[in-house]
Formats: structure tokens, C-alpha cells, sequence
DNA sequence: TCTGGGGTCCTAGGACCC
DNA sequence: TCTGGGGTCCTAGGACCC
């Protein structure tokens, strides 16, 4: 049976979310930032139509902001966090064939479901609204690629409703003649301009192009997406996420550091994040590596970065932060205003893929007991413990000026309704 | 003045082996 | 003096995604 995918796509999910829990954000135009308030991360529709862009710094567009009387939001990951659970929560209730594809959206597989997609998915739609109160759109078809494609078309279209099902449409290519090859899933920026230069502009020029060359130009990933375009699958669902290959923790200042004990304070904080991340996981790392940098927009930029191995593959904090405190000495440049530093843990392994070390000195028992108790206690008592490493006085820890409450993880932020 | 974070996959090229 | 060919593994960098 061909696979009919449903990719569900959370409009606007970061504004959805404050909105969910701000009712006065209906209507008005509304932004949420990155960290630090730095960027643009997220628009309602009518900051959309206010010409602001995706990722733009805020500052470029702040008259803009200003004039229009836009709500500005720090974004608050705790809040968006649990919301995306409820979200594929609510869709897993549907089929158990679902792939979380990111924190908005995800792939169904409705083929076995309903002999009628469409019907299934306003289904699916008017439930995830009742539920969590977010506005979601649908699009259909038999490969990943074009249920991209039919969920723009689901979100541009005013006569859609939120829903398009293009294997029921009935002139694809029509349709597919209207999309803009930058617009295609797996089209970047780079791939666009070459594309383009060839004289292939839209996905129907793309599905109709010389695969040889493709192949050529642009390497087995552009030619999955032909053969995707054509209908032939090329990704399936991917109902089991495969396990992690690396895991990072990398943060801009929100105040630049130049003094090496405080590059070292950060980056131990780091290391403390990507070691519970890693646990959580139950994951041991053979590699670390640790990154600095200057801010890029400045003339005499700075970027370094270091790379150790540990012995013994390994999750232990302690053991992490140190390594990644040796790894700053050496990347350390005196007189540098560092913005940015960042921790990756790489070459992971599960535990039986351990390679041991017959004359390793570590406890490791030992250390598997105390990281037991400290995630125990961490997780009971929301972040009490710390390591001193991480420093008291944290000039470089992020801000959010304008961040929302924890309206479903805080019982102190709990909504009241007057 | 102010510019995010966390991932994946693919490819080319070097090191190394027989 | 003249110095092969085929394979694997690893890594850095590019491109892309949300």
C-alpha cells in the first residue's frame, strides 16, 4: 500500500503557544525573540503582514516594532516545550505511525487510517485545537517532499481551511508549477541560486529535470528530491528516532566575557548541560569539543576551537568539565571579548559499545552512583545542585527581558482566571 | 549599541593498509 | 632514475532543516 503522509505543522507554533495562555495576543500582532532578544524567531500572521521577516535582528526592525505597536515576547523553551508534547500526544492518539519530525511538526501515515484523508485530517485538526489550543495545517500526499508542498499550499490557500490534499488534487503539476524552488524541502539558499541559474524555478521544473545532471550537480540529495517531486518515496516514516550522534550545548553571551576564569565558568555550565543530556540519553562520549568566539560582525574576529578524547568513553560531569576547562585554557586569547562558547559531545556510545581501558584508574561505578543522585535531586527539586565550577556570579548567562510565566511546568506560574 | 541554537547527512581528501 | 591499485576509515567542511 503506498503511504499517504499527513504532515501536521503547527502555524506560528512559538506565538501559538503565548497566545494559548494570553488571550489578548489575539489578532495583534505578536514576535518572539531568540535568546539574548537577539533575533526574530517567530511572527503571528499579522507581524507577517507588517513585512517582518524570519531571523532578522530585532533591532533592525525595532521602528517597525515600535510603530505598529508589535508585542514582543523573549522566547520561554520550558513553555514551548511542553506544549509540543501535548501537541504529538494528542496526535499519536490518531495512529501509532507518526514521526515527531521537530518540535511543531510531524508526519502521519494516514494510508491505513481512513479510505478518506482529507476528512480525517480536518479530523485530525479540529481535535489538536479542542485539545491544546493549537491551530495546526495538514498537507497530504505520497512522499514526505510533496506533503510539504501541499501543506503550504494548506497555509496559503484561503479556500483550503488549514487542509490540502494533493493526491486527490487534480492537476499536480499545475500546482507544482506555482511553487518557488527555494520553497522546496531540502532547497536551501545555496541550491536555489544554482537552480535558478539553470533555468529551473519551480518544482515542476525540478521534477522534470535531467536526473543525470542533478545527480552530478548536486550530489544523491538532489536527487532523492526529484524522484520525491515525481511521487517516487525516497524518505520513509521514521517512527523509531534513530539515537544521537552528537549532542551540543553552545550559548551567546548576554555579556561579553574576557576574563578566562569566567570562558571557563561558562563553558563548565555547558559541559553540566550536555552531561544530563547525555545521560538522559544513556549515552557515554568518547570526544569533546569545545568552541569560543568572538561576536562575527566585528572586525578582528576570533573563532577556535579543541577538540580531547577521554580515555574511557564517558557521561560523568565532573570528567567533562574538566577536560572542557583544559580545552579553554588552550583556546583562551588575551585581550578578545568572547560572545560565544559552546560544548559538543561526539562519537557517542551506549554503554555495552564502551571500549574499557584495562588500567583505568576511575571509579566508574562509583561515578554512575553519584550522577544517579544528582539527576534524582536535580529533577525532584527543579536544578538545586551545582557544580562550583559553574561559577555563582554568571555575567554571561543569557537574557530574556520579556520572557511569558511557565504557565504548565511552574505550580507558582499557574494561570489564574479572575 | 543590539545579530539564536541544535541537529543531520553527504562529500572530498588524507591516512593507512595490503 | 623509473614507483600500482584498490580498499577502508576518519575528519573537516558544506548544505540543509526547524
Amino acid at each position: 500500500m503506498k503511504p499517504v503522509f499527513a504532515l501536521v505543522d503547527c502555524n506560528n507554533f512559538y506565538v501559538s503557544c503565548e497566545r494559548a495562555f494570553n488571550p489578548r495576543l489575539a489578532g495583534r500582532p505578536v514576535v518572539v525573540l531568540s535568546n539574548n532578544d537577539g533575533c526574530i524567531v517567530a511572527r503571528s500572521d499579522e507581524a507577517k503582514a507588517l513585512g517582518i521577516a524570519m531571523g532578522v535582528p530585532a533591532f533592525e526592525v525595532a521602528d517597525i516594532l515600535e510603530k505598529n505597536n508589535v508585542h514582543i515576547l523573549s522566547s520561554n523553551y520550558t513553555l514551548y516545550a511542553d506544549m509540543s508534547d501535548r501537541v504529538m500526544q494528542t496526535l499519536s492518539a490518531f495512529t501509532p505511525e507518526i514521526e515527531i519530525y521537530s518540535i511543531d511538526e510531524a508526519f502521519l501515515n494516514l494510508a491505513a487510517l481512513s479510505k478518506n484523508p482529507i476528512e480525517c485530517a480536518r479530523r485530525i485538526k479540529a481535535t489538536v485545537k479542542k485539545w491544546t489550543a493549537m491551530p495546526v495545517s495538514i498537507g497530504i500526499a505520497h512522499t514526505k517532499t510533496l506533503s510539504k508542498i501541499a501543506n503550504r499550499i494548506a497555509k496559503k490557500s484561503p479556500d483550503a481551511g488549514g487542509v490540502f490534499d494533493l493526491t486527490s488534487a487534480g492537476d499536480i503539476d499545475a500546482l507544482l508549477g506555482t511553487i518557488a524552488v527555494e520553497h522546496i524541502w531540502g532547497v536551501g539558499i545555496r541550491t536555489a541560486i544554482k537552480l535558478k541559474k539553470a533555468k529551473i524555478k519551480t518544482a515542476l521544473d525540478l521534477k522534470n529535470a535531467d536526473t543525470y545532471w542533478i545527480r552530478k550537480k548536486f550530489g544523491v540529495v538532489g536527487l532523492r528530491t526529484v524522484y520525491e517531486l515525481r511521487g517516487d518515496v525516497c524518505y520513509c516514516l521514521e517512527e523509531n528516532p534513530p539515537t544521537k550522534r552528537q549532542v551540543a550545548v553552545s550559548r551567546s553571551f548576554g555579556e561579553p566575557v574576557d576574563d578566562v576564569g569566567k570562558l571557563k565558568e561558562a563553558a563548565a555550565a555547558f559541559a553540566v548541560r550536555a552531561g544530563e543530556k547525555l545521560r538522559q540519553e544513556k549515552l557515554f562520549a568518547n570526544l569533546i569539543s569545545v568552541f569560543v568566539t568572538t561576536s562575527p560582525f566585528i572586525k578582528n574576529k576570533y573563532f577556535n576551537s579543541q577538540t580531547a578524547a577521554f580515555e574511557v568513553a564517558t557521561n560523568d560531569t565532573t570528567e567533562l568539565i574538566c577536560t572542557a576547562c583544559l580545552c579553554v585554557e588552550k583556546l583562551y586569547r588575551k585581550g578578545c571579548l568572547f560572545k560565544k562558547c559552546g560544548v559538543i559531545l561526539h562519537s557517542l556510545v551506549s554503554e555495552n559499545q564502551i571500549q574499557h581501558n584495562l588500567f583505568d584508574a576511575a571509579d566508574r561505578e562509583k561515578s554512575k552512583r553519584l550522577m544517579r543522585t544528582v539527576d534524582l535531586i536535580n529533577t525532584r527539586f527543579e536544578a538545586s545542585l551545582h557544580w562550583a565550577a559553574e561559577g555563582l556570579k554568571q555575567p554571561w548567562q543569557v537574557k530574556f527581558k520579556r520572557r511569558s510565566k511557565r504557565f504548565t511546568t511552574d505550580w507558582s506560574d499557574l494561570l489564574e482566571v479572575a
